[in-house]
DNA sequence: CGCCTACCTTACTATGAGTAGGTTACTTCC
DNA sequence: GGAAGTAACCTACTCATAGTAAGGTAGGCG
């Protein structure tokens, strides 16, 4: 199925060479599909060299452990996620539009990019790990940034609190976006829109603007 | 250390028989330990094995697999803490107490019980098994109490709003517990108050209420 | 050309999940 | 008491896979 990188038919066990940088690339791909697919624990090191087309010792002299070619799968995929959040509130001019905008693109990165989104949910194959902490600091980028946003909005100096609201934000999306995949006819769009009401008008407000709201079905 | 269960000092490999209900709970017990201690993947049968004091094979009868003893240490743990917030909530004269209530059952359970909470995290280890969706119904008795107490505060009929803001809430707990560990300065309470100002007035009331500084109100 | 370096391999070890098949203690019923 | 049955338990394996040691090969550069 995988035509990995050889001389395609030839005979031969003709590898071709390739730099490094190039390699790690192609490592890295194959790992976020095979490790999305089987899960982490039932991923073997054999399976991904095979696919890449090169043996073991390579993934380890480029990765150093399973563990570690997880971690960098996962920087990868988040790093992606980060970015594209992240371009999508420019431009916003207040800072609801911003969190919407960021809410949105980070709906649909997980509706579009399953793959990815499937990785970064094997983070927690890392607990009790030494790598643990690495998963935490790569978490923090995309925390730090909403907690910023998020402090326009808190009292004076609520630093602490801010970032626990960005901590409950993203675990919010995380949950629903898992929730999301049970439910096929919940769209981005009312993820997002579920998202905000109950971020941003909180419980209490609901129910009294319960009557009038009534916005964006936006069906594919 | 563990003086697991046999005659204590006695010589001889004389272990204690016992009924099939007893050598489970000790089994599950020290899987909770043990799992909670090194994580899912660095934990071996043989250890838990000699932990309880028994071969590897009466595991397997009882468990069946690796995956199955998380599972069932995890149901377990997931029980427990069902049966926790449940409690809280007895008793409480409003929706707004109710929920109050159950986070901050929640939160002194994480704080006290770190063990357990531990090892809930490791449900993620799942994904991609056959068992994962077991996971996902024993989450789901949790969710269905929020989303019934939710829906009081939610348009009338909006049941899928509900179930989304139930995942909600139980996300954004699970990660600002995750957060708490590393700041051991928030309480129980603090957290629950964080909580309750984010999910409850909704970032749009928190502004209000602090004399804010930023630009833009953003009401209607 | 011949050597050096970076890419790559074959062929191992060690550990841990899961199992086959037998043994021992406790209960039951004569 | 003792035979018979059964539930708890064990030893001793197989097999997959994470990780490693030691060496081979392409291609650039003096």
């Amino acid at each position: 199925m995988t035509v990995t990188n050889n001389s395609p038919n030839e005979r031969g066990p003709r590898r071709k060479r390739m730099p490094r940088a190039q390699r790690e690339r192609q490592m890295l791909d194959v790992a976020v599909q095979v490790f999305a697919q089987r899960g982490y624990v039932a991923t073997s090191m054999d399976e991904i060299a095979e696919r890449v087309g090169v043996s073991k010792p390579m993934l380890y002299e480029y990765f150093n452990s399973k563990e570690g070619l997880l971690l960098a799968a996962i920087r990868d995929a988040r790093n992606e996620l980060r970015l594209v959040t992240e371009q999508a509130t420019v431009g916003a001019t207040s800072g609801k539009e911003a969190l919407e905008r960021g809410l949105l693109a980070f709906f649909r990165f997980i509706d579009g990019r399953k793959e990815a989104w499937s990785l970064l949910r094997q983070e927690m194959a890392f607990i009790g790990s030494s790598a643990s902490e690495e998963v935490e600091a790569i978490r923090e980028q995309q925390t730090a940034l909403n907690a910023k946003l998020l402090q326009a909005y808190l009292p004076i100096g609520a630093q602490r609190e801010a970032e626990a609201a960005a901590e409950m934000l993203v675990g919010a999306c995380e949950r629903i976006a898992v929730w999301c995949e049970r439910h096929d006819d919940i769209t981005p769009e009312l993820a997002t829109q579920y998202t905000m009401n109950l971020i941003w008008d909180g419980l209490a407000n609901r129910q009294a603007a319960a009557e009038s709201t009534q916005k964006l079905p936006t069906t594919r």
